[in-house]
DNA sequence: TCACTATATACGTCAATCCATATGTAGATC
DNA sequence: GATCTACATATGGATTGACGTATATAGTGA
């Protein structure tokens, strides 16, 4: 995991407000990122793909939902930075976060067996 | 200074290590980095451009050389980003500092009046 | 089995980005 | 002024990357 990867990922908006949502909330499923971010699914789909090929989240199914979370196995410095980020910018994440509460039925999660 | 555009600038390698080697070593010339990254002038010296288009380095310019610095007035979650990650990657910084031990002739450095 | 929902991927297109090479500019020295 | 050194920028080509649209897959429930 070199920093020139990892910053590649972070460098498209979508991508870096997926992963910042799913930082902070824990664990998003593709619908609730659609949603939060008002993106079509292949888009955000696409996006997550690719952060999961750069082993920064893994996914795990559960029923008809793929359920995002961030990799709890990073290199300290990524994780760092990752945090550090979100702390400076939640503002950006604002208007993201009220469309997450607004949506109407977020599926429910299950006790987890990833 | 949004988070994409910090981003953006990382994650080029050339930029990156630049850049990391401007705030290690506090202040570097564009011959010293060239030297050091073993790379051609041209493809230094527009790198530089860019992280400066993007305001994360500042240059002053002291007879032939111009010397690059890290601004000391970004956004304290830049400075972080930037700092995590520097001490977290020290091993690919090295090669460039041997070169740059390495390296005849480097410019002397006046009393700055940036 | 059939329809429906959530998600993933394939394809073609367009824009952004990086590079090598060549050339321009500015300061220093003779 | 002529020349040299350090640095900056312009140009054109090649590669990468993001997108919308269409389609495939997989799980659910009637």
């Amino acid at each position: 995991m070199t920093p020139t990867t990892v910053f590649k990922c972070l460098s498209d908006e979508t991508r870096l407000l997926c992963l910042l949502l799913i930082r902070q909330e824990g664990e998003l499923c593709v619908c609730e990122l659609t949603a939060s971010l008002e993106l079509s699914q292949p888009k955000v789909s696409r996006h997550l793909a690719q952060l999961k090929a750069c082993h920064l989240v893994t996914d795990r199914r559960q029923g008809l939902w793929s359920f995002y979370s961030v990799r709890d196995d990073l290199p300290a410095w990524v994780t760092s930075v990752l945090d550090t980020t979100l702390a400076g910018n939640q503002v950006s994440l604002e208007p993201c976060l009220r469309n997450l509460q607004a949506m109407g039925s977020r599926p429910e999660r299950q006790a987890c067996c990833d």
